[in-house]
DNA sequence: CTTTAATGATTCATATATTAATCATTCTTA
DNA sequence: TAAGAATGATTAATATATGAATCATTAAAG
């Protein structure tokens, strides 16, 4: 273990290499890509989103969701719709066979996620969490990113 | 901020998402994706290593690294060379070219990881890392990563 | 010594990431 | 209100991720 692999990102690389297959597995049993499952995952929450929403809530690049959802839609379980108000926007929000699949599968990933959770202390977790934050924070006012302008 | 933002994969991925836009910045003046950089910054650390060796160190999955690895061949930053005791073992090494590259580069990604560093104290840092090995371990006895059977 | 199993790298097919560019639609402002 | 700037989604080009399969080579067994 050189410097090299106690940098942020190397650290954070590992962590996502421990949890992920586990995810993974479970969501290949339905045909789900994990990036698949967080937009369904966001339409669980909030009913309707627009693609910029969908990639603030999910994280992923817009461009990535555009074929994210279009595969998601060729399987019937979103739908995307023109905004009436504002005919750029596009509106997506999940079919009643995405909600049904989305109830099915959320136990699974809670149960996984309660194991994660469960692994170390509340203390531990809340620590670990606001460090992160904190440095993302540092991080986000040194290299103001040019396109958070929006709040 | 719903519980799914609370997930540790979702935590990560915004922790890399506030950091990497800095070191993508950086590297895009040499012309290296981060994936390339975390090769050329191991081989700078061991000389020579095999692509499982490599894989391990970078975090890059095998099919990935013989892309990553054709580019940087092709720009003569590193060489391939196959072993004599083991045939099947292909050794890859930085070039002078290579690892010339990598000695300008380092110092600005040292200042960034620096930077990174110095926005927690030494003790939020360290228990930070500490609790998510100490998740990636609990992961990892739980779902035994078939692969993981080397040691 | 030969058959078979395991290993290391690679290829293949598909999905996603990244950056820049495009395109239609709204917003601004002169 | 017309020209130009800004916005939201998408496309394009290239690079990487993921999981399965392949291929050559070595190791293990019989």
């Amino acid at each position: 273990m050189s410097t090299f692999d106690e940098t942020l990102p190397m650290i954070l690389h590992r962590s996502l290499d421990a949890v992920m297959p586990e995810f993974r597995t479970l969501f290949g049993h339905h045909n789900l890509t994990d990036q698949q499952w967080r937009v369904l995952r966001v339409l669980w929450d909030v009913d309707r989103a627009s693609s910029a929403e969908l990639s603030a809530r999910t994280l992923l690049p817009a461009p990535s969701l555009v074929g994210i959802i279009d595969r998601l839609e060729k399987r019937g379980l979103v739908a995307r719709m023109r905004s009436a108000s504002d005919r750029r926007v596009v509106h997506v929000m999940a079919t009643a066979e995405g909600r049904s699949l989305g109830e099915e599968v959320i136990p699974y990933v809670d149960d996984i996620n309660q194991r994660i959770r469960g692994s170390v202390t509340k203390r531990e977790w809340n620590t670990m969490q606001a460090t992160l934050e904190k440095i993302a924070n540092h991080m986000n006012e040194t290299t103001p990113d040019l396109q958070a302008q929006t709040a």
